[in-house]
DNA sequence: CGATTCCATGGAATCGATTCCACAAAGACG
DNA sequence: CGTCTTTGTGGAATCGATTCCATGGAATCG
């Protein structure tokens, strides 16, 4: 055609094909660079059944966990050769099952969920075969291989801290229960409780949905109790956040006045004063992980669930409890 | 076919056709129930000259103006039952030319980005006619319209702010000169300082890279200056956020010892003690904004570019000066 | 009741690549 | 020098939808 020669030549210079002559392939490189012509990623993913694409379909794209956790899986994709299709389900039911239809319909070749619900709502998805890796939340029974953090040991650890500093009254602030996550942080914690000396009383838990708003409102509800709690404990960041404008905001210092402890390694946490003590994982690891184990799916080999390690980093908003702090 | 009818038939009813009988309907919708069948988004995009598919490409999903600028984009694009192809450059040339092509190889309707270098790095793009929006950052003579911040404003607010509390030596941590908001700030910087009675010594400014780690390193490059400045002002959160770090590090108390000005007003930014004074936007109105322009160009109608206000938030980081502040 | 319009439908072309198959020219070998 | 293999090439089928066009039957109208 544009370089005198058929379409089938000119397809097989572009994809490296070994039987082509060196005369065939500076003619269609020149009209190639001529015509600015762009293969058409479209037509060539309908014949061959590949779109060297996968979905990553995360909860909060704000959430500063999950735009790093993207961050790492998209990097992580990049060295497979793998385009990362990006979908912000908004912490809803309704966009995520709107996004699950979304990437089959792209024939994305894998995807990666940090899903919420039960296997109810993914009835469509495990029925069509897609190559699925769950990351950082999971869902039981789906059969679909997981990455996930120890939701338990971080949390166990931070309750021993505060109970070991003389706290008896430790105020959560949980996730919402339609998460993995959520269900299992809470259930750490009231298990870490019930063995310590602490108070295990039901009113010190309040149940928010991962976003600021709800930490901010947890804050208030502990704080606002007869006998509030001397230490808090916040299942994510954004709640973390919010919780702890409410503290300034009321004028309850962090560090003196109640103790602090958040989740996930922001960077801003560590330039507050006191700096926050946190329950940290390794969200690179997390990331690259789960392009690893969805590259094995797809190739299908079967891949082990993993669980990766959380810890706890002790910073100033837990200090030693100073006789009179409790409110 | 499955459902007793021809692909023609099956097209028109999943579609929407107004000719199509309640038999051929319904027939149609069991047998796509029963078979689990997803329409094959490649085929029809191919035959159509349409995606329904919109690219966004950001410098750094990690800086959290641009993940909630993420945010925005993605929710106003839905509204116009586009999908959001996501790419991260990494603040990289190489990675955002890489991206140019797998969008334009993606056939996307239009794309978004935040733009680096001149526009010899967007032959390839521009040569293409893709209907493209600039958001954040500008590239002069591209004929692509552009949605972004006012840069000058909040700065010459922020350095008439800072002299008017009586500061001298104004220490300033600028963006990347590759960028079109690294350089309009930090002119504005140099045409705010001249035009008052700070010191305007180029050893008061740093170069950064709008990463943490660049913010950290200008910090400490800025303190250790013989004559240290007695004010900071950082040209974005991320790199507040690594001076902020510095300063902590040191045991330079901020509001106390030095004022300091960050950009972007990220949440975790009222949580500091003292709160941080910034320079802050509109990230949600640029998103919505930069969406609707690409809707309009895609429509084939000529869009006008905008600039949006910024505005100083004065908070604790920048208090009266006390005698004998300065380092 | 015959003629015209309307509607639902199936057949077939189409979008832009990949790839099987056949074929011809060139090189290898006895 | 004749066969046998290798190599480069073009023709044509293919992927899965959409859509033009033709057709037959029903509805409408004078």
């Amino acid at each position: 055609m544009k370089a005198g020669v058929s379409t089938a030549t000119a397809s097989r210079v572009l994809s490296g094909h070994p039987s082509t002559s060196p005369a065939a392939r500076t003619a269609v490189e020149q009209a190639v660079a001529e015509l600015g012509f762009r293969p058409n990623a479209q037509a060539r993913s309908l014949r061959k059944t590949t779109t060297q694409t996968i979905g990553l379909l995360l909860p909060d794209i704000r959430n500063p966990f999950f735009a790093d956790l993207a961050h790492a899986v998209e990097q992580r994709a990049r060295d497979f050769g793998y385009l990362t299709l990006f979908g912000n389900a908004n912490e809803s039911m309704e966009q995520q099952e709107r996004y699950f239809d979304v990437m089959l319909s792209q024939r994305v070749d894998g995807l990666i969920a940090a899903p919420q619900g039960d296997r109810a709502g993914l009835a469509g998805l495990l029925g069509s075969g897609l190559p699925t890796v769950f990351v950082d939340r999971v869902i039981e029974g789906a059969g679909v291989p997981s990455i996930s953090p120890d939701n338990r040991t971080g949390i166990r650890e931070a309750v021993a801290h505060l109970t070991g500093l003389g706290h008896r009254r430790i105020g959560y602030i949980a996730g919402p229960q339609s998460t993995s996550t959520g269900r299992e942080r809470l259930q750490a914690y009231q298990e870490a409780i019930a063995g310590s000396p602490a108070d295990a009383a039901p009113e010190l838990v309040y149940i928010g949905d991962f976003q600021a708003a709800s930490g901010a409102a947890g804050a208030h509800a502990l704080l606002d109790l007869p006998d509030a709690p001397t230490a808090l404990l916040a299942a994510d960041s954004l709640m973390s956040i919010g919780a702890i404008g409410v503290c300034n905001a009321r004028g309850i210092s962090i560090g003196s006045d109640v103790a602090f402890v958040g989740y996930d390694d922001i960077e801003a946490f560590t330039l507050l004063n006191p700096a926050l003590t946190v329950i940290a994982h390794d969200v690179d690891a997390m990331g690259r992980g789960a392009v690893e184990m969805l590259v094995d799916v797809i190739a299908g080999a079967s891949a082990q669930s993993r669980v990766l390690p959380s810890r706890l980093i002790i910073r100033g908003s837990t200090p030693e409890l100073l006789e009179g702090a409790s409110a």
